[in-house]
This record gives C-alpha cells, structure tokens and sequence, in this order.
DNA sequence: GCGTTGACGTCATACGTATCACGGCGGGCG
DNA sequence: CGCCCGCCGTGATACGTATGACGTCAACGC
C-alpha cells in the first residue's frame, strides 16, 4: 500500500522537472520541449502507473469540467435516455457527467453540490424547485415554465393534444382521464387540453403504479356513462386501466380504447401494444446539455420546448356504436 | 458574478484569522473558540453564503468521502433499486455517492475514475472486468465468482433452482430455456442448474428485448416436443414468450408455464402476472456498499451471496395432460 | 512572586497541479 | 565579433483548506 506517485515523482524517474512533467501529459509540449524527452517523460508515468489527482487540478483550475445531472429517481428508465443525450453532448464537449440521484422528500445531510466539485447542474423534474443549488449554473428539464429558472421541457400540451385529436378522429366522445398528481403544473397542462376537447366525462387520480391504477380505473369505468376511451398520465397507469377492463370483461380496444404517455419499455410489452407520446427523451438530454455548456461559456440561450410523437398501436380504435 | 467567497474572506469579515473560520465550521470548536465568536464566524459565513471548496478540502485531505458507483447502463430500473439500498449505507456513514453509467462497448475518452476524485469504487456486472481502476479499492457486484476482486453476489443458481424446483413440483417434465447471453458466467450457472433437472428439452438465445424474445420464443415452442414450461432469463423476455405464445393460440399458463428473472416492474403489469425470482436488489447494494466501507477501513470482508426469492403469480400451472 | 495551567486564537505549512516568467545555449546574421 | 532569437526547459508561485505547533493573557496555587 505504497502512496500513490505523484508529478513530482515521475519527473525525478524521468529526469525532468515537475513543470515539464506537467506540460508534456496536457499535451501542451508542442515546440517547448523536446520528443524524446516527451517520450521520456511518458514512458516513466506508465511505468509508475501515475494518475494526476484531481482534487489538485481542479483546485488549480478552478474548474472541474463535469457537471451534475440530479435525477429524482434512479428507478424510470426514462432519465436513462435522457442522460444518454446528455452524454453524447457532454463527452463531445470534453466533459464528464455525475449522476445524482436526490429524492426532495429525503432532505439528504448534505447537498449534491457539496458532494461532488461541479461547474454546473443539470436538473431533472425537480418538484422541490432550483434553490439549494446556490449561484451554480442549471439548467431545469421539465419545469414549470413559470419558475424563473432556464430550461428544457418536453412540449406535454402538445402531446397531449396530439392524443386527443386522435382519439376525436376515431370518434371517440366521452374521455376518461386517469392522472397521476394533482398539484403539479403538468396536470394543468394536461387538463386543460381535455377540457378544450369538451368531451371529458371524468377523472380518477392515482399514483405511477399498475396496481394503484387499477382501482383509479375500476372507478372509472365502473359508471353508467363509461368512457369509450382512457387516457392516462403514463404507460404504466395505462397498464393499471388494462387490468381494470379486463376485470370488468371488457375489451381493449374494441370496447374501451386506452392511451398511455412517454412509450417507456411496458408499452411494448403490453397485450395490445399501447398507443402512446414517445418522450423524445436522449433529445431532450442533448439539447439540455448543449443549454447548461452554453451558459457555462457565458451565454444564455433561449428555453426550449421539444414535441413528442404519437406512436399508433393497438390500444385505440373507433368506439363500438 | 463576483468570486466565490473563501474561508478567508468569511475570516475577514468576521474579524477572526482563517485557521479559525475553519475550526467553527468543521465543529472542531469545542473549547477552543468562545461561543460568541463562533457565532459571529457562522454568522459572516451565512452572509456571504460561503460554501467551501470541495477541490482544496479534498486535496487537504487526501480523501473525498465520495465512493463511485459504475453501472453498465441506466435504463434498467434494478440499478435504482441497489442505489436505494447502497445509499443509505453511504449516507448512515457519511459517504456521498457519485453514479457513473460506464458501457463497455464505449470505450469513452476517460475512465470514471479520472472524471472525479473518489476513495472507492462499486462496481455492478462489468462485463470487461475491473481493469482500469488502478488500485482504487472496488467491490464488483454481480461479478464471476472467479475473479479475483471482492464481490456481493446475487445467487443465480439458488434462485433458477427455485425456479426448476417448483416447475417439477406443478408436475412439467419438458422445458424450454430462452437464454439472454451465451457468454457470460451467468448463463453457465443457469444452464448447469437446468441440466441437472434433467428435463431441459431446448434452448434458445435472445437479446433481453421483446421483440427479439418473441421470436425465440417462437421458435422454442412452434415444435413437435413443445416444452410445458418456458423458463425465461429475463422478466422482459417472458413478455416476448407471451407474445409468442398468444400469437400461436397458447393460453398461459394452462397450454404454456412460463417463469421469468428479477421481478421488474413488466412482471406484474402482464397479464397474467408473471411467476418469477425477486432479485434483493436493495439488500444487495446495502451488503456492497457495506463491504466496500469495510475495505476502506483496510478490512478484508468475505464475499457475500445473497439469495432471490420465488414469487409465485399467475403464469405457472400444472401441466395440461 | 513565580511557575503552571487553561482559555482563546493565530501562524505557518503542506496537499499536487498548472502556468507565468525567466534562463542557458547554440546558431545565424549583420 | 556582438547581438538577437528560437529551442528546450526550470523555478516559483497560487489555488483554498485543515491542522500541528505556537503565542498571549489572565487566573490561580503555593
């Protein structure tokens, strides 16, 4: 368990000095230093298998070239797509990436930032706001467009209008809605659009859990002016509604039609497959971290709203007449 | 967008050196610093809002109370599990957590270890191997069990065991094994546990998707010595397997038993709700983390396997005879 | 009255790196 | 020959923190 070696080492090794050592590995030896003792100098940092600490570049710099993307949760495989965008970006960039799952409920002791060294954040549905973050850059995904905060949000109204206008073009006249919270700015959103179609009969709340969902949808279509379609806040409510008709012994889609939102992994694995808004999730991480780089450099660009995708399966036909 | 404030400019305003500007916020006060001027330095901290820099306590230190946890990807939800679990460890011992998803096909520009500054790696199913990390000190999860590097395991063979076990006991003498990976030490323990029923009757390989499952899926039972039972690697796969199966006229689980792996969160949204081993992906990450605890106290902790536990639902029957 | 002790702080230093400013040395040019 | 310039490198320093080694001053005991 020898220490570890550092710069200084590996300059005595090559017989340089520690400044020489230094610019050779940043690669900013280009006409300052000759390539044999280049090679030298790499060749003993091999042979000493040294790693510069980045406790002391970063203390150096003042910078440290990652950023934090703060999730809510590790569990929806959704965010795993979103970081994936945001990597690509970020590594195109030349920097790195530290996840931070943080549950707002869990008033964990410390902070994110006062955990990791970062240059800035990435938030993702952040239901507890920005503060706490100090005066580090951030960039909020799916935010409530009235909080201050610069951001990168998924155009919910229109998919959910996309939705709607499909289910009219089948036909359909008495929507039920199946929401997942009541408090949160998206389900203004989401109400909105279904109150503008006027053909919304009722609305059950639950939370993001098939057996939960159930039951929400049990009340729903358990009633005398039953919806001919469903509409859910998400893929796996959708899975909750399925169950529901299947216990009332009605069929999807012929007599119920039913419609999730964000196409995660269930709705293809569901019998019948689910129409359902495909969150451009790996696009809204790219385009979220391109935001928080460019704001790192000084700008600040505008917000931006991505539109989803309507994906048409087998969960929705014409209402039976 | 002035400096960041120091510990000396807190130090200057609250008319007190430094070293004990330091000492008060650390809590190491105790009989050194009179009440009063402690205040008065918490105080001045508050009003500059003064956060210290984690780069220069971190190189002070020679340690960061920060363990990375390395995850091959983050879409599968089981990692979210055994974060939950590894999280509240770290969290119980001070520790700070940093997630860094690491695909191995990637080959990114920097290894995880040289983007932050870390004491300890967790490691989870590295495909390549824990090459790469120098001598920070790791614990892999899900690792094969010969190689040499600390590991907490998931005890696959228990658990196909309770699987075999319990299709014996409903009376199948054929089954039909749909394998995820051909290559991995996994599938050697599966496939060893199901030869020793002596009732494997045909196997084939899939991708843990569910199209691909399908297909393979099809091709195990579209034969004249259909399996009674289709043991799936994957909860995912088993949906392919029900797809296949509805697709071929086969009610499961009265024509076709099918089991599945983990207990994700498809197992119960199919219907019927799939028979499948629970993966203790919390207890998992909570042993890990412990054990990677332990090696940074210089302890040597034994490897650990962890048991799964049957979950009997609607998708395994008797035989139709 | 003088050493001792305790209470309250401060000084100086080191962690490992990146970079600015400064050479020495040899060759080319006037 | 004297001067400058380009090449190849080094010395010194600062980043912000934590901490061991010191001071200072008053009270106290004998």
């Amino acid at each position: 368990m020898s220490k570890r070696p550092t710069s200084r080492d590996v300059a005595r090794v090559a017989g340089v000095s520690q400044s020489t050592v230094s610019l050779v590995l940043a690669g900013k030896a280009e006409g300052r230093v000759k390539p044999e003792t280049g090679q030298a100098v790499r060749e003993a940092a091999r042979r000493l298998g040294y790693r510069p600490n980045l406790a002391a570049r970063n203390l150096r710099l003042g910078r440290t070239r990652t950023v934090l993307f703060v999730v809510p949760t590790l569990v929806s495989p959704i965010f795993g797509a979103v970081y994936t965008g945001a990597a690509r970006v970020a590594r195109d960039r030349g920097f790195g990436i530290v996840v931070h799952p943080w549950d707002d409920d869990a008033t964990p002791a410390r902070s994110p930032v006062d955990i990791e060294a970062i240059d800035g954040v990435l938030a993702s549905s952040l239901g507890g706001g920005v503060a706490g973050f100090g005066d580090v850059p951030i960039v909020v995904l799916d935010n409530d467009p009235a909080d201050p905060a610069p951001s990168v949000n998924f155009d919910v109204a229109g998919g959910m209008r996309a939705i709607t206008r499909h289910l009219a073009g089948l036909g359909h006249r008495r929507l039920g809605h199946l929401a997942a919270a009541v408090d949160t700015w998206t389900f203004h959103v989401r109400a909105e659009v279904l109150t503008e179609t006027g053909a919304l009969t009722g609305r059950e709340h639950c939370a993001i859990d098939v057996a939960a969902a159930r039951e929400a949808a049990l009340a729903l279509l358990d009633r005398p002016d039953r919806p001919t379609a469903v509409v859910c806040d998400d893929d796996l409510i959708a899975a909750g509604a399925y169950k529901a008709a299947r216990h009332l012994g009605l069929d999807v889609p012929r007599d119920v039609s039913v419609t999730g939102f964000d196409d995660i992994l269930v709705a293809s694995a569901l019998e019948p497959e689910l129409t359902t808004i495909r969150l451009p999730a790996e696009r809204l991480g790219a385009r979220a971290m391109a935001a928080l780089l460019e704001r790192l450099d000084g700008h600040a660009p505008p917000d931006v709203s991505l539109p989803g995708e309507l994906i048409v399966r087998g969960s929705t036909a014409p209402p039976r007449r």
